[in-house]
DNA sequence: CATGAATGAGAGTTCATTCAT
DNA sequence: GATGAATGAACTCTCATTCAT
């Protein structure tokens, strides 16, 4: 999901029921066993995942995964929650508060898809979590209304300002425009769509502006 | 996803390696294991339906599941077939050739979203099953990339016809309001956001009029 | 097992538990299950067969296979009784009485690795089922025991008459000549051990005459 | 099958897919397991025997025989592996060079027949599962080749040296005697001909030396 | 006699989790 | 902290045999 607003502090997903390691050697067996994570969730896949493998991995015996991870969901959600973090410290800062919607937006946009397609596999497989997984289904769930409703207030702002089509309801709106561009996300770079990749910016943001028929955003006739 | 298009002869997801029951008898029990694995896919997911509890949902051993069904993929892919087939009998037919764009699109819009909405469940279960198998994602993909192609092509004639913004890519614009519309669904009726449902068809409809830039859709300013 | 006697009337292996159909349509569907588990032994083995293919290849239903026979057991027993009647038609009479030792024998033994030849596939599967099936194995012990028996005698007698190595425990020897033989037809048959097809019926007389030591066999030296 | 030959190094059967245990008390479950096995294969036979029974066996759980062995083939091939290099340690060390052919082929006999019987029951098992499993008869196959290659080629240089009779095939002829004496092994000791037992090994290699017309081996007449 | 659907017992196998060393 | 072996619950799938039509 593409947001127009400003980084946050990082960690909505809060990880680990085991509490951190204090010496120096927890620390690093457990930062190899979410990088192990990494590796073997992209390669099979959440559910064919199996914690051995991850252990084997990091090259530590099975048994040492329970020292630092309750169960499988535990180090995926302490996965996601290091994505989420470098996924924060953006390359190119967002645009400041003066800048023109349309720039804005796209910048947003452009962030959100090159991260996405970063990590591409994770988020295919964050995907799979989620239809599989009753919490984590949960958690996003609750990441998109708060996502969605900040745009449903975006846009009747807009509207209210005279700035976008009135006709449209606006939390429908947001999820429908939210959810267009989280989508193409996921056909572009999990499915791998053929789709040509630099058009794909552009075109989005074109559609979100156009569909909310914000003026001064030029469409040449 | 919604379509534009006409409708279509049935049954691209072909269903059984096993091969049809003869007898009447066989036709029954085909038939309520089917009806069974419906109730049961419904109430526990894809993953956590047991082939024991179709056969018991529908009064037969579990070993007569094997006379009709390879296994659970395959019964699923029958329901799926029937779904399909029920899908393509709509209530409202679609509207004829002279129909302006806008209200095939609402017509077309309407006819997914309601009948998305009157399968959610089962809609909710494809979902899970195509980020699982890689069968079923295949098919999926398919599917979807046929549709997409067919909207691209429309969006391409309108764009030289004049009718839609031309600095739109007509694949991407595709998918990325394919991809809107089959993303509302899912978070409308799947995962229930709590939007207003009389406005998601106008809405939706709005938008991707809006997108597109088609003209002589009414703006009320 | 080559054997130096008499042809004898067939069937040692009597057949089938269920009593033999009436109706010229029972005695056809009957002949067919049978002509249909030669054909599916050969291919499967004993192990690997399913009543259902029988019947299949057969034509006809899988209940029907019951009407005729108890179980595979019992096919496999009417079959290979069909299949030693089969044998007991030697196309080259065995010698008359006046022969010489060494003729009988070179006969005896070409006719028995002719017709093991001729049915290597299905001579493959007995050895497995006799390696299985309790009373196929008795069966086959006893048939064995009797052979033996026989040509124990003839030893001893060639022993008295001053014609064999007296040396030798007749009845040793007799199964040691005796399973030589078999055990050559498997491996060349069956394992189909590469060896000049040409020589197997002289070289194992010869062994056969040089082991008991009948004097008046031609040894080129 | 006897041998001629010197003692070789063993394991030609080189067992387990899964990894070898580390711990202590990961090779003492592994030894118990095949320990298991081999009283399970003795009392069941392989086809009747059940992985649950080997384990109950050993007092391990079910589970824990997957740590050691990915099925019953596998422990099976462990099993005769073992058994193997226990053959291969012969309590009367084979004959030396200058000794003459009639006493190192007794030696040879009767170490093969002494450790065939001693194993009687296993040996029995090995024939059943060498008909049954592909692999193992080609296994058997491949060790029965190399064995007759070798007793070919003796017969060959017997034949060249004017010390065998010349008109026998020496390939065939070391097929034949080779599997006489295998045969006869099967014959005695598992399916337990009734034959005086003391007579096997004298009768079995003055059989073998009379076959071969080897001279100065004493026929008393 | 033929049909073909229904039955159901039973073994194999996996792998997350525990815990003694 | 680390190790790696032990556990055992739970589900799938096969196919010989039966029997109502």
């Amino acid at each position: 999901m593409p947001t127009t607003s400003k980084t946050k502090p990082a960690a909505e997903l809060t990880s680990s029921a085991r509490e951190m390691p204090v010496s120096k050697r927890g620390v690093a067996t457990r930062a190899s066993l979410i990088a192990a994570a990494r590796t073997i969730f992209e390669r099979d896949g959440f559910l064919d995942a199996r914690i051995s493998d991850i252990a084997a991995e990091a090259s530590v015996a099975t048994g040492s995964f329970y020292t630092y991870f309750v169960g499988k969901e535990d180090i995926f959600l302490a996965l996601m929650a290091q994505i989420q973090d470098e996924m924060l410290h953006p390359e190119h800062p967002p645009p400041g508060e003066g800048t023109p919607l349309s720039e804005k937006l796209e910048a947003s946009n452009r962030a959100y898809l090159e991260s996405y397609r970063k990590n591409a596999k994770l988020m295919g497989v964050l995907e799979q979590v989620s239809m599989i997984n009753e919490s984590f289904r949960e958690h996003r769930r609750a990441r998109m209304f708060a996502f969605t409703e900040r745009n449903a207030r975006m846009i009747k702002r807009l509207q209210d300002d005279g700035q976008a089509d009135p006709t449209l309801d606006p939390l429908v709106a947001a999820f429908a425009l939210g959810g267009m561009v989280s989508r193409l996300a996921f056909q572009a770079f999990v499915l791998e769509a053929p789709m040509p990749f630099e058009k794909i910016v552009p075109t989005v943001t074109q559609l979100w502006l156009n569909a909310l028929q914000t003026p001064g955003h030029d469409v040449a006739r």
